[in-house]
DNA sequence: GCCGTTTTCGGCCCGACTGTTTTCAGTCG
């Protein structure tokens, strides 16, 4: 996977061009590589299967772009990056990652005091050279040592799962503040992305005061979870918590909610585009509202909805809004009819004590009914899965009884008793079609052996799901976030393989996988498939997880009737009986 | 360098905060 090899290089060209005053190549190097960088797929796998061509039709790629796309994926090397290179030192690109450091600042530090990497700058502000200069001074100093403190720590992007109970907190402590209307959570965070890089709030204020604001921001400011204050201005502040995470606060007023709102769920090339679309309409589009451009009248901004309306769009759901499409299908009014919370009717992927679980069958069952599922399927390990605690086949016959039991002792409640059984590295499962078939539904899974040739894998997988019995695949592509790549097969063959044979491929609803993820979601429906959204749950408050999972199908462009789980559970059972039949 | 319901040239999103400077450039989102 080159695609964030061949981001960093653009983005890395872009800070080099504007170093040097080049107008407009920069932005557009910079389009190119979130671009690039937001593709799931591997950059070279799209370049040998369809071509140059296939890049050329990427937003932010055009002919001269994809060129480089092609020379680097040919020869490990972009000539006209490395021509640039030559002009500045190599520690250039990271000086750039301090905060408050950007392309003028890092090129005037290496010509003035020959700075050429973050460990001179940090000498040079200890001497300080700094403040000699002219633009900058003693607080420029404190800043930038500020900003390397920080960028040693290098926090990576947190997991939603983590960023969305800090944010929620957050926001219950601005409204305790009797002067604040209302605040919400917007940024990727909204978005519903897998991983957040910081969190961005909005405030309306009860009054449009200056005062009322400014009050705002000092309480904002000074919270005691609050470890470092990176601005503060009477409409705007940016912090850092205690334990890293950014988050920044605008306060706007309430005419504006809607657009501000807009402006912050983003992402940016959505909301570029969407600027654009304004100023052909004879609009201009900001925080503060869409304003006509010859009155500057306030046109729209109370609601998102109006905002989206007046620029002759259907509102998009924010889980859409990574300008993947989604405009152009508001244009025509071809948007999805996305799939909600309440539309999932059971789980069908949950653990007990029986193998790793922490709760009883019993206890699941009854979280489930608080959440007022129709059905749920109990699915523990199969026996290789050791650590697991899986089941041979004399404890699973033992564990299928006691799903029965407790099954008798709930009317509302649908229990399926499953197992989620391993794909062995040659395609076997772990247990015999004589075992299989005594179960209402088979999960199979892969948990060992990751690393294998494509090829191979791919027979692996193909292999285990032509079993009869089985009915969901489940964390297809096993990677997690942040600590384990995916698993490399061809995921096109696998999904059309699940398409004709019926088998629903899963969305692992835990924060930390995700998987499918929101891109192969996508391409799974458009291939066909059948979805099912499950939680995995090891832990009964686990079940909550399935939030993050429907957010996930969303962002995938699902609509109920591409998730097996909002079907009632007698359609439900007819779907599995079918695979069998 | 990209892009097109202003379509092969001439535009390119918009605004806040900071620090250093006295009106603004640089950085950030």
């Amino acid at each position: 996977m080159l695609n964030f090899e061949v981001a960093k290089i653009f983005y890395d060209l872009a800070d080099i061009l504007e170093a040097r005053g080049v107008q407009w190549k920069p932005a557009a190097y910079r389009k190119a590589a979130r671009s690039i960088e937001s593709l799931q797929e591997p950059i070279e796998d799209i370049l040998g299967e369809k071509g140059i061509k296939a890049l050329e039709e990427m937003p932010g790629i055009g002919e001269r772009i994809a060129e480089k796309i092609v020379e680097y994926v040919k020869t490990g090397k972009i000539s006209a990056y490395e021509k640039e290179k030559k002009k500045l030192p190599s520690g250039f690109a990271e000086m750039m990652e301090i905060q408050s450091l950007g392309p003028k600042k890092a090129k005037l530090l290496y010509q003035k005091l020959n700075i050429k990497s973050v460990a001179n700058l940090e000498k040079a502000i200890r001497l300080h050279k700094l403040a000699k200069l002219k633009g900058f001074g003693a607080k420029s100093e404190e800043n930038i040592l500020a900003g390397i403190e920080l960028h040693k720590k290098g926090k990576e992007r947190m997991l939603l799962g983590e960023a969305f109970p800090t944010a929620q907190a957050l926001v219950s402590q601005l409204k305790k503040l009797k002067d604040i209307k209302t605040a919400v959570a917007g940024g990727s965070l909204r978005r519903m992305k897998e991983t957040i890089g910081d969190i961005d709030i909005l405030v309306v204020p009860k009054d449009n005061k200056a005062a009322t604001s400014s009050k705002i921001m000092n309480y904002f400011t000074s919270l005691p979870e609050i470890g470092q204050v990176l601005a503060k201005g009477n409409t705007k502040s940016s912090i850092v918590l205690r334990d890293g995470i950014r988050a920044d606060v605008r306060v706007l007023p309430e005419k504006s909610y809607g657009s501000a709102l807009q402006y912050f769920t983003g992402n940016i090339d959505h909301n570029v585009k969407l600027r654009g679309i304004a100023i052909k309409k004879g609009y201009k589009l900001s925080e503060y509202g869409l304003f006509d451009r010859k009155t500057n009248k306030l046109v729209a901004g109370r609601t998102e909805e109006e905002v989206y309306k007046k620029l002759g769009l259907k509102y998009i759901e924010p889980e859409l809004r990574e300008n993947l499409g989604e405009i152009e299908a508001a244009q025509k009014g071809k948007l999805p009819n996305l799939v909600q919370l309440k539309d999932i009717k059971g789980d069908l992927h949950l653990h007990t004590r029986w193998s790793d679980g922490s709760n009883t069958i019993e206890q699941m069952i009854e979280a489930a009914l608080k959440l007022g599922y129709q059905y749920i399927a109990i699915t523990d390990h199969s026996k290789s899965d050791i650590i697991a605690n899986g089941m041979d086949e004399k404890r699973l016959e033992k564990y299928i009884s006691a799903v029965r039991l407790a099954a008798k002792k709930y009317k509302s409640i649908e229990v399926l008793a499953g197992a989620e059984v391993y794909i062995h590295a040659d395609g076997r499962l772990d247990y015999s079609d004589n075992i299989l078939k005594k179960l209402d539904i088979v999960i199979a899974s892969i948990h060992r052996n990751f690393k294998m040739p494509k090829e191979q894998m791919t027979k692996r997988i193909i292999k285990a799901l032509g079993n009869k019995y089985v009915n969901i695949y489940a964390h297809p592509t096993t990677r997690k976030i942040n600590q384990r790549e995916p698993i490399d097969f061809d995921k096109r063959q696998v999904f059309k393989f699940c398409a004709n044979k019926g088998i629903a491929l899963e969305v692992d609803a835990n924060p930390t996988r995700l998987d499918l993820n929101y891109a192969d979601v996508k391409e799974a429906i458009d291939a066909g498939c059948n979805l099912v959204i499950d939680t995995d749950a090891h832990d009964l408050n686990q079940l909550s997880y399935m939030w993050f999972g429907v957010a996930t199908a969303r962002k995938g462009w699902a609509e109920a009737k591409n998730i097996i789980n909002t079907k009632p559970a007698n359609e439900l059972k007819r779907f599995f009986h079918k695979l069998r039949d």
